[in-house]
DNA sequence: TGTACATCAGTGAACGCGCGTTCACTGATGTAC
DNA sequence: TGTACATCAGTGAACGCGCGTTCACTGATGTAC
């Protein structure tokens, strides 16, 4: 409590000498430079200067860039989680099983790709560290559900397949045609052709790609 | 002549002074380079190296390295188009016109993804350099046939609809609706966390997803 | 409760690197007469 | 057919840049006694 009285000015305005959490600060001034440029904008040398912090002092918490841009990019898979979960909350209640179950999955696709539109930088960043089959369980990649994007599309086709919706033989790599589908789109829409169309366009081709996707499953 | 008896060896081992086509040389290499590391590979030192010439001569023939990109990119699509006008020849003669255009619409989505998986680098390097609805004919994009992949696509689905194997309504935007579809699996199996899949399994979803392509469209 | 000390998060300075790009030049080529 | 000359593709040297990363350090924090 002596060294906390003895500087108080410097201890309220950044903590002086130690940072308190220089890890999470990396990562989320990281995440701000993905937003506004894409993976390459995670340098590390200009995520130190903006927290406010000699570029050495990074490797304190991670042992090269790569370690940083991989938390990055867990942290933008989280968001899109979070994106998703939004979408599903808004699918109004009262519905009966199949029709819900429906709503659900539409509710995926328009939350991940409205992600992918809102956020592009972002979502590039999303895909730029390669990952494995492991990663779509990976707690740090979850929602506010503990959820990750996959394991929500999953839970969604679990209940498509309850309702009868969909038939339980077609369930086992559903999910991957369907992130698919909806990824393929996202990056159409963001960095390919489809990059100009207005938000009615957009909406249209989302409609009827995801009536492909409920039809063809 | 006499320039040329002069300096014969060197004239025959590399053409002496004069490159003779360095714009081509250039595009060739950045290929390779693509091939290799992706898109951050094209690096215009490296290139101007591997074809024995001085860094800034590559200036004479690209505004910058942005622009050496611009071509090693529409050289790649090229590829992804001669890759898909091959499965398209392997399709056997003598199906039913349904059938026929049925098997070929097949073709085009395998050739795609085949080519993804083969030369992950190019098909990267492809996607790399933002495009807009006029780039999909641009014939520096296009295969033996002078079709890009997306006016492959494009024919194949107006047989199908020729064929009467889908309702002519259903035409507008199928073909960037299938492209969504085969281009999210190609990412997920070349980036994604489908990367280890075996041959076996990726056969397996490819087929699935065609399917859903098929019925869903 | 007070002191001595180990820990370890951040500092300060420096490194080598390869990059893209600019400049003034040179000399082979192909054209006009 | 032979010569004079303009063109322009490639040379040679250099630039400033920001990057990732390493090193020896310092001094606040929290723990053991």
């Amino acid at each position: 409590m002596w060294t906390v009285s003895t500087r108080p000015a410097v201890k309220a305005a950044r903590d002086g000498y130690r940072h308190g959490d220089l890890h999470r600060a990396l990562v989320a001034v990281g995440v701000e430079l993905a937003r506004q440029g894409g993976p390459d904008a995670v340098v590390l040398r200009e995520a130190t200067r903006r927290v406010g912090v000699v570029p050495n002092a990074a490797y304190r918490h991670f042992a090269d860039r790569q370690a940083l841009l991989h938390a990055v990019c867990s942290s933008a898979i989280a968001l899109v989680a979070l994106a998703i979960e939004a979408e599903l909350a808004a699918v109004p209640a009262g519905l009966d099983g199949v029709a819900a179950a429906r709503q659900r999955l539409r509710a995926v696709g328009t939350g991940y790709i409205s992600f992918a539109r809102r956020e592009p930088g972002l979502f590039r960043t999303a895909f730029s560290v390669s990952t494995d089959l492991r990663d779509v369980s990976n707690p740090d990649r979850a929602g506010a559900t503990g959820l990750t994007p996959f394991q929500l599309l999953g839970a969604v086709l679990d209940e498509l397949v309850e309702t009868g919706a969909l038939p339980a033989e077609r369930r086992p790599n559903a999910g991957f045609l369907a992130w698919s589908a909806v990824h393929g789109l996202a990056v159409l829409l963001t960095e390919g052709p489809l990059r100009g169309l207005d938000e009615e366009q957009v909406r249209g081709l989302v409609r009827r790609l995801l009536d492909m996707v409920e039809q063809g499953l």
